[in-house]
DNA sequence: TGCCTACCCTTCGTATACGATTTGGTACTC
DNA sequence: GAGTACCAAATCGTATACGAAGGGTAGGCA
């Protein structure tokens, strides 16, 4: 009786379960459901006009993704960054993003490089009057360009759910640690000489594990410093 | 480990959902569901006792990790494994369970090389009257030991994955290649040396790699002679 | 006054029901 | 005999309904 045949205008991406999928995945990515927010299934089925049934799926999905955690007979809650979670995925983020980097570097066309090396030349001005928000997404560009040619698609799916999960804390490490994005800016050149001069795999996939995990570093230096 | 003997209650795991997920995936990994088998969310329902709810559910899961794939309205089939997918596979798991082997390698204890120790040796005996199923259960469990104590769990849950959707064929390259066998096991050994010296984390990395991607290389070379 | 208990309300978990879609077979036509 | 169109069975997708579990609050008792 709802399924007006029809509705040939709205986003339907076909089955009520993906779009629920996909409109709760973008509201905990742009913010809209931050952090500890819960996710109460009547109210999202009401707010997409659906049942909960396709809502527990798309939940469902979401927490096998590591986007909520959830508990049996209470629900599910955006899944927050503590420090240690933080920890985890970086560091499965530097290897995962290391390899996709590397994989994808023989696939890189001269005119990905100007578009990566103009990120970064945004990046550099951006370091300026200092944005994290912008300043991280601008980040997320760039190695978007160095890793999304990468052939296997199991590593570049595990990539983009890394990036997802931090898409949680709008601003990452940056925000904290302002000094980083200068050194970042750095190294995000030299990844770019490297790749544009054919360098081996196991080079290109160093370098680019170790810029993340420096990032990492970074942060724990910082957490260190203030915590105790 | 995980499973303490705590819970004395009967087979339920609490949510139905939750069971219906865990005996899937068993049949999926014990061959009782084959690769392309068709899953009947209602046949499955009745054989558990339960609704199609929850079986709905649990193949979503099995969804996202892989085991499964769905096409709407038509229904989900076990996964199988194509030859390019073995190969994305392999490589993501060469990966990842080379960077889990790395981060646990300090916590291995001297009991723990023993065991891995008795079951390579086990492996080498399993040389002389060779059984591919046999051999690749204990290459597991060799495996396993190495890698259980990776502190970082979506490293270690990756790695599980990885393992799962092998476990779909039933008993992996060396059915194809047995003389990677042989090295395989020595490689095993050269491993537990480097663990026990208390070599450095990327040493360690590279050589757990090195051992899977031998394997997948081995695989390919295989490939390469019989089919063209 | 402070703690404990009992109740209620919110929210989840699962069953059942029914409409929608695909698929495979069969009959009809060229 | 081959191709096409149609029909029926199987199966999926979603809505609704009801029972169950948790958490919060108010009231009573020490």
């Amino acid at each position: 009786m709802t399924e007006v045949a029809g509705t040939p205008q709205d986003t339907a991406e076909g089955s009520k379960s993906q779009r629920a999928y996909t409109a709760v995945t973008a509201r905990i990515v742009d913010g809209t459901y931050p952090p500890g927010h819960r996710l109460v299934l009547a109210a999202i089925a009401q707010d997409l006009g659906v049942s909960v049934v396709p809502v527990r799926e798309a939940i469902r999905r979401l927490e096998a993704e590591g986007l909520v955690t959830f508990q049996r007979n209470v629900g599910a809650t955006v899944a927050g960054i503590d420090p240690t979670e933080y920890l985890y995925t970086m560091q499965t983020l530097s290897l995962v993003e290391g390899a996709a980097t590397a994989l994808s570097a023989p696939l890189i066309g001269p005119e990905d490089i100007v578009r990566a090396r103009a990120v970064n030349e945004e990046m550099r001005t951006c370091l300026e009057h200092f944005d994290p928000v912008r300043f991280t997404r601008l980040n997320q560009d760039f190695h978007a360009i160095l890793f999304e040619h990468c052939p296997n698609p199991h590593i570049l799916d595990l990539v983009h759910r890394g990036w997802n999960r931090l898409a949680s804390l709008r601003s990452s490490t940056f925000r904290f640690v302002p000094g980083r994005a200068r050194a970042s800016v750095e190294e995000h050149d030299a990844l770019l000489v490297l790749i544009e001069a054919g360098a081996d795999a196991d080079a290109i996939e160093r370098s680019a594990r170790a810029h993340r995990s420096a990032t990492l570093d970074a942060y724990l230096a910082h957490a260190q410093d203030t915590r105790p």
